[in-house]
DNA sequence: AACTTGACAAAAA
DNA sequence: GTTTTTGCCAAGT
């Protein structure tokens, strides 16, 4: 169903620039609670194109352990570092310190994206 | 309808 | 810190 990868989609446009996000966090914010393994599976569709006209920044999702996803090494996992921190988000390895640079959307956002 | 597949997560070891 | 095990559930076959 594209309605649940439209909500994820828009959800993540949500995340600030050099913030970051976990595939749980969106699931919840995007009213899909327990469904993190959609996010990630959904995350591989989003259109180069953007959705509503914006880019999705898919690269600033990553799991609850801290780390980027994507075996290291590969082109998709240097690529996300790159991205990540081309944002002055600090990556070591795979790990991001999440004390640190994970999101905490405020409660005036959450009011904002209340309409499902 | 049955079975497989994930860019996952929490708990246990 | 790490790896393994279990549970998860929409989507796609």
């Amino acid at each position: 169903m594209k309605e649940n990868y439209l909500k994820i989609w828009r959800t993540v446009q949500l995340i600030p620039a050099g913030k970051v996000a976990s595939y749980g966090q969106i699931a919840d914010l995007a009213g899909l609670p327990g469904r993190a393994r959609l996010v990630g599976k959904c995350l591989g569709y989003v259109p180069d194109s953007g959705v509503d006209g914006k880019l999705v920044p898919w690269f600033r999702v990553i799991n609850s352990a801290g780390k980027i996803s994507f075996p290291i090494g590969t082109e998709h996992f240097e690529k996300q570092k790159h991205h990540l921190q081309e944002e002055q988000v600090v990556v070591i390895g795979a790990r991001i310190k999440l004390k640190e640079f994970q999101w905490q959307p405020d409660l005036g956002e959450l009011l904002f994206k209340l309409e499902y």
